[in-house]
DNA sequence: ATTAAAATTGTAATAATTACAAATAAGTAA
DNA sequence: TTACTTATTTGTAATTATTACAATTTTAAT
């Protein structure tokens, strides 16, 4: 059961402390990659750790995330979804039951999906995240003033 | 000044019957195409409509949503944005300064990004919405008994 | 003009998330 | 150990986006 130890080595290296409550967390994510919610998340761990709060789950995950050890999803309108697999993959939600499932490497491009054309799929979305060229100036701006 | 008649001509070829809100919220969307909220709809129009309802603005974006006249982009955790360009294209949300730019064509494939060097981003979701197997089964079979 | 249907409005309820201060736990130096 | 400092967790309250829903207004039809 060498789990455990990969949990904690995985937070350690990410320079995160690793507590009960965030290897719990980290360990759940890693063992139900269904893509869970902050209260699914909740919920289940309470009965293990009957102290837990709601706002451990909430901070541990954004440490996660900022952190670069975990990805949070926006597929859902309703709940952020949050997946510990960070490599490179897409994301397919299922507007019938809900769930969302895993798309790897080929189906990055929308135009390749009609392979999977087992899906029917009613809309895709691709989404970036980073910096603007202005702000990225204003940041090497702002960083050459101690040069 | 033909917007008018094109904004009208968009809803009711859409099945929406333009009534004076309907047509304001996508005529904004449509000359603003900067994703914007559902409050920065409502404030923008308000001094137009004295009269208009938040709720109104809620109704109509997801009517036209439905209908398939707009899109909502939830790139943004926190709000969902709109926006009046349903074709195919990649958005992308600077973390500096929070605004969303509309990215075309040949950047749908995240690897190809590297062209858009000028972008630095920091992450890409790819997301699709549809009918998962087991869910295209059950609606199938439910759809045979009055074969 | 009357009536019916559709659309809009306002308020209240729900629910996700954040803010924040208090409590607890962990780490460090004497 | 003890005292002290810092980090983490917890619980409650506040905030905010969204939805529910009933009442009102507008539109369309007879």
């Amino acid at each position: 059961m060498d789990l455990k130890y990969q949990i904690k080595d995985r937070l350690m290296s990410a320079g995160v402390k690793p507590s009960l409550q965030r290897m719990q967390v980290l360990e759940y994510l890693t063992e139900h990659p269904v893509h869970p919610t902050v209260d699914m998340i909740f919920l289940a761990l309470s009965p293990a750790i009957p102290t837990l709060s709601k706002t451990t789950v909430y901070n541990t995950l954004k440490l996660l995330e900022e952190q670069g050890v975990i990805q949070s999803i926006t597929i859902d309108e309703k709940n952020v979804r949050y997946d510990a697999d960070t490599s490179a993959h897409a994301h397919f939600k299922c507007k019938g039951c809900g769930k969302i499932e895993d798309l790897y490497s080929e189906v990055l491009n929308p135009n390749a999906l009609e392979k999977y054309n087992y899906l029917q799929f009613t809309d895709a979305q691709v989404y970036y995240r980073g910096y603007c060229t202005e702000c990225q100036k204003e940041f090497n701006e702002r960083f050459s003033i101690n040069k």
